[in-house]
DNA sequence: GGTTATGTTATTTC
DNA sequence: AGAAATAACATAAC
């Protein structure tokens, strides 16, 4: 579930509980301080990145749901439950997951000019950042949090392929407007991943990542690891174009 | 049974 | 000291 837009439908279907108090907490986290959580009120549930934030009036429940982080709204999942709340209509179990208490205000922590399911996300901003990593390659540029919250790998595979940019392509040799394109389409793309997730139609939503053939050229596609991350890759060595510095 | 997979962080090594 | 590599954690599906 990890990618940015699937915590935006979380957030969405847990919205049910603001309002509501806190009448028990479970789990074996130890990270969160079950006492100072019961008895509290959810007063708002914000996003940040693959973060889900549940607020209360003086803390925040952080929790991030991993590699394979579960959660279930008024039921439950056979597994160990990492954290349970109870409300007093409701309740919301999470599975390995990784939970955090919060004391600071959320200012402090989080900036969502880099966050973009965030209406304050910053085009620009993620620009510059980029430009500052030259020698990266854009795959795993893309991966990184504090330039694109949200982006996971799906969402990594399908803007390479959009913006006809081969995933090995090193950042400071290509084009400005295309790297501009790059970072309009994970927007882009993030919002249509939560539409196809309102609608249930994920498996459909994906042109080439976990697919076979270039939806362009009708090809096989190329699946490697690919860059420092050694992240799956799944592209069209016609269509995407690779930027690479020039030897010798 | 082995491999792979939507991710991040802590620890070790150079 | 700090960057980079490695390990660690979690779990289901093929």
């Amino acid at each position: 579930m990890p990618e940015g837009p699937e915590m935006v439908f979380l957030k969405e279907q847990t919205e049910q509980f603001i309002g509501q108090v806190v009448v028990e907490v479970k789990g074996r986290t130890r990270n969160i301080p079950f006492e100072l959580v019961k008895g509290q009120e959810l007063t708002q549930i914000r996003t940040f990145g693959k973060e889900i934030l549940f607020c209360f009036h003086n803390n925040v429940v952080r929790v991030h749901l991993m590699f394979f982080g579960k959660y279930a709204i008024n039921g439950e999942v056979n597994r160990p439950l990492e954290l349970g709340l109870s409300f007093e209509d409701g309740d919301l179990n999470f599975y390995a997951c990784d939970c955090r208490f919060l004391k600071e205000p959320l200012e402090a922590v989080y900036d969502w000019s880099a966050d973009v399911m965030s209406e304050s996300f910053d085009q620009e901003q993620a620009l510059q950042k980029l430009l500052r990593q030259p020698t990266q390659l854009i795959c795993d540029a893309l991966l990184d949090q504090s330039i694109l919250a949200g982006v996971g790998n799906g969402i990594k595979n399908e803007v390479l392929f959009r913006a006809r940019l081969h995933p090995e392509s090193q950042v400071d040799q290509i084009p400005i407007a295309i790297l501009k394109d790059l970072i309009k389409e994970c927007v882009t793309q993030s919002f249509r991943y939560l539409d196809s997730k309102r609608e249930g139609t994920v498996k459909e939503h994906w042109l080439v990542y976990q697919q076979k053939e270039c939806p362009r050229d009708h090809i096989p596609l190329r699946k490697e690891k690919v860059g420092k991350g050694q992240r799956s890759g799944y592209f069209c060595e016609k269509c995407q174009v690779l930027f690479h510095p020039v030897t010798g």
